[in-house]
DNA sequence: GCTTGCCTTAAAGTTCACTTCAAGGTTTAT
DNA sequence: ATAAACCTTGAAGTGAACTTTAAGGCAAGC
């Protein structure tokens, strides 16, 4: 599959995907006798794992030590297991904050009517 | 009440409070005799604002337009509602994005074990 | 055979949201 | 009264994550 596919069914630039590589974000696409990446079913499982982290919230320098650790081989699979679980835990964090927030903004609309009723000078405790 | 004490209750630099204000994300604060800025429950509440529209993921520029249309008083009450609920549309989705991003990387990680019995080449496909 | 479109790399540029710096003025404690 | 701990502004700097540019190679259609 070639870069400009993947863009497209992944729903991400090619530049993106050529950035992710090139900082180590994703392991390195083998590339056809023209020099053209070509990626393949694991390549593929990569970039969607990069795409899921991302949108996660997850730092691309994490990413980064992911892969260099997966580069190093099956003696790695513990210390990635302790990364994900680092990394889920936070990102379950700043999931229940964004809902609070949410939650928070949501009752405040909800209740906007009330200030039409008001004056400016008490807009703002409702904001 | 003064800067560093809004910056101590709401867990947010000085740095970040005289930034947000400089923007225009909240209204300007009012300045004692000797230039120093003095936070009144109003101001309070537009920091407590931002920060939580900032949790939510609403970007800095948002905060402005919001503001700015604050600052054009009772009339844009309705644009100002409508700004919101775009607003929190998109906070909704981001989070159900999350969310789902979470959960599929939530499933990976309790699904991880596998990969010890399994070797190198196939690690891929669960990353 | 040549144009249009896709691909390559390396390097420089952009955007967002702060953060730090420089050069001061004020206030508080000793 | 003087040092330490605050505060001010404007401007420059930072870090993260791309994005664009430059200069070119390959490939598919007419």
């Amino acid at each position: 599959m070639k870069i400009n596919e993947v863009s497209k069914k992944f729903n991400v630039t090619s530049d993106t995907l050529r950035y992710w590589e090139r900082v180590g974000a994703i392991p390195r696409v083998s590339r056809d006798q023209a020099g053209y990446r070509n990626y393949d079913e694991e390549d593929l499982n990569w970039v969607s794992f990069a795409i899921c982290m991302r949108d996660a919230g997850v730092s691309v320098e994490y990413l980064i030590d992911y892969i260099s650790l997966f580069k190093q081989g099956k003696q790695t699979v513990q210390a990635r297991k302790d990364l994900l679980n680092e990394q889920l835990e936070s990102v379950s964090e700043r999931l229940a904050k964004m809902q609070a927030s949410y939650d928070k903004l949501k009752y405040k609309v909800d209740h906007y009517e009330h200030i039409d009723k008001d004056y400016q000078g008490k807009m703002a405790s409702i904001n």
